[in-house]
DNA sequence: CCAAAAAGTGTTAAATCTACACTAAAAGAC
DNA sequence: GTCTTTTAGTGTAGATTTAACACTTTTTGG
């Protein structure tokens, strides 16, 4: 069997946070459970480790494998390791989270290998298995790596107006910011590059577009 | 073989940092290996997961059995899991780490189940395994837990002088602190008690002892 | 009583954080 | 074409936090 080639026996997986900015609004990859447990619930996205790799070896494979994702840097959160937390065996869960921008985001939904969504994190209800508290220990972990510009890069728009960020950042954060301080945060981590265009879709004052350093 | 019957097969272990603040150093606790491979070396306390408890069971497990200490709430840290960190099999690492105040540190001592010792940690040289890395993981995430009074409170001398207190977060964390400064952020976390003793044994005017709220 | 050692104590400047309100530009309605 | 509506963009003042810095007090031992 395949399967015991693999694994000495299926007692590590990885589980996957993969969030993303979608229409402003942080969104988190979540995959339809073919099979019973939870048949039909939404999980996040994981699999078993193996033995000639590293955990987080393990979730650059799998999300390349199941998603087609590759060059991801995934960040540990936490172990899962409730006895009961899988009731067909004992499964010990390193749970990850990391960011991809919305144009490798976007792609995703493509692909139907596996039936996967994009869900925003703070309208999620019940997911399948100890799910819920893993996504909430890595929502946590990133409203605290959010202002970190230099992780947070890759994962914005490339072009954005302040506005736009302003309301990424809202997202995250599930927080209003005040205009100005915030402006003036972005501004001390002189991060911004100012591209001198302007966002010709605005209806009303047309703001500028910035890019990041 | 009673090792079978507890572990589906040793693939995850945890690895304790136990720290201890002693002659107002941070100390870790460590154990010197009976067996091949790294025979005489110094390695963190460690063990096995069993199939039913929790990491964090087993750690506070391993603590007990081993050190008999007791009522630890031990952080995780880290997961280590390089394919070839234990040559022996395929093993991968939950780390934690945990401080004891040092009353139980001095009464560990005097266990000879295993043979341990307290290290000063910034005087730690090369030990089995990959347990430097462990090791170096938890001792920067100590330190940035050091002015969290709430949870350094079980681990701080129940009595002391603002001088020895300086001198136990300059040993965490590496570093000289002003002591108009420190004494002032103390004051301002408000967790101090005057107890109204001085420290007689003071050769030089003699300190107020305080204690924590 | 004098020297040495450690305890204890305040001030100032700089930086950061927070709250808060108006003007500028453009579109759409009439 | 002007008036209304909408969103972009901008500065200031007070409070808090941080960092740097030096002298006086107390006690012992010589």
């Amino acid at each position: 069997m395949e399967f015991s080639n693999k694994y000495e026996k299926q007692m590590i997986s990885v589980d996957i946070c993969m969030f993303s900015i979608i229409d402003n609004k942080l969104n988190v990859l979540l995959a339809k459970r073919a099979e019973d447990p939870y048949k039909n619930m939404w999980s996040l996205i994981g699999g078993g480790v193996y033995n000639d790799e590293t955990c987080e070896n393990a979730v650059k494979r799998e999300l390349a494998e199941k998603l087609d994702i590759h060059d991801i840097s995934p960040i540990l959160s936490s172990v899962f390791s409730e006895p009961k937390r899988d009731i067909r065996f004992r499964n010990i869960s390193i749970s990850y989270f990391c960011l991809v921008n919305s144009s490798i985001a976007h792609k995703i939904n493509t692909k139907k290998v596996l039936e996967v969504k994009w869900s925003e994190v703070y309208k999620i209800t019940k997911l399948a298995f100890d799910h819920n508290d893993i996504l909430n220990k890595a929502i946590n972990q990133l409203k605290e790596k959010a202002f970190d510009i230099d992780f947070m890069k890759p994962y914005l728009p490339k072009y954005f107006t302040l506005s736009t960020l302003q309301s990424i950042f809202e997202s995250i954060l599930q927080t209003n910011l005040d205009k100005r301080n915030f402006r003036r945060k972005l501004n001390s981590l002189n991060c911004l590059i100012d591209t001198g265009e302007k966002n010709e879709l605005d209806k009303h004052k047309k703001s500028v577009i910035y890019q990041l350093k």
